[in-house]
DNA sequence: CGAAATTAGTAAGTATTCTTACTATTGCAA
DNA sequence: TTGCAATAGTAAGAATACTTACTAATTTCG
């Protein structure tokens, strides 16, 4: 009664999904590649960058704006730390809160790593004219409003026919 | 000497790369959302809807195909052959080889999970006509081509810059 | 044929991140 | 004021995936 097409119209959409994971991934994958010689992670890369845009952010904003949890951003501000890159600041008013701020060094990996970021970017999008990026652009944008929109709808599934079918 | 122009024409494609990423981890948030609740995660439903895409594919195909390492998908097989959804079976000529198949409890699972799959996506893209679509499905193919490209060029980088910062 | 190189899969150890639980601090309200 | 709830960060253990090294089977080539 459920049967699925999945050769008709939806499969074009399916398409565009994989499209945008495979772009996003191929990103990743090229960037890794570019600096992970260097001897530090992707991630490692992305919170130093936040930093440099947003000094004395919190660890919970910064476990925030990552995308990954309070616990995670810790150890990565640990290691950061560690490496020199970073340092943990009390706050003046909250003793609870420790900011982070970028150290000279930070300052100069970051200056070193960020045009490399920049020419890979500039290399990826080289085939489209400032009209298509625009484009581009804006398609994204209405993609990623919705799916923002999804993702604060939270609990509109039930699970309960699947976890019967898994108990059998 | 490197000044470093993050203000300039390279910002707005900066904000182009940052828009693919974060599509694709929202939609990754949102199936992950609705879905987990199930008891199992996307890599598991992704393994499952390729081997139902192509029945008896090798364990190292399935490795490619998913881009993980062939250690890591024989630990998912594991995992999934225990689930009772997939079964490895010996290949007929090369006694190496394990081909996966999908299991009668495994095709059910896939029912069922599929609808939620395109119905997010369908859902997602509820904001584009039939025409942006497409224009959307040209240009993000244009960007995964050229980062292909990049992703095989491998070793153009110098690291020695980079090791002499940070050795200091 | 038979040894070397290649390929499929597994095993062990490490790194990263998540989940859950905990401590310390702050804010709010009876 | 004092006690309860919320917030910032940390700790410990589980899950997942990667790296490296290994075994078994197959292919290639002298």
């Amino acid at each position: 009664m459920t049967k699925i097409d999945t050769q008709g119209a939806l499969s074009e959409g399916r398409y565009l999904a994989f499209l945008i994971v495979e772009a996003a991934r191929l990103q990743r994958t090229v960037f890794d590649r570019r600096v992970r010689k260097m001897g530090f992670t992707r991630t490692q890369w992305l919170a130093l960058r936040r930093v440099c845009d947003q000094p004395g952010v919190s660890q919970s904003e910064l476990a925030d704006l990552l995308e990954v949890e309070k616990a995670s951003a810790g150890r990565l501000i640990d290691k950061l730390e560690e490496f020199g890159w970073l340092e943990r600041r009390p706050d003046d008013t909250d003793r609870r809160i420790k900011r982070i701020y970028m150290t000279a060094l930070g300052r100069r990996i970051h200056r070193e790593v960020s045009p490399i970021a920049e020419a890979m970017v500039e290399e990826e999008l080289s085939g489209l004219s400032r009209k298509e990026r625009e484009t581009l652009t804006d398609l994204l944008l209405n993609v990623k409003q919705r799916l923002q929109e999804m993702a604060s709808d939270n609990d509109t599934i039930q699970s309960t026919e699947l976890e019967k079918i898994n108990a059998e």
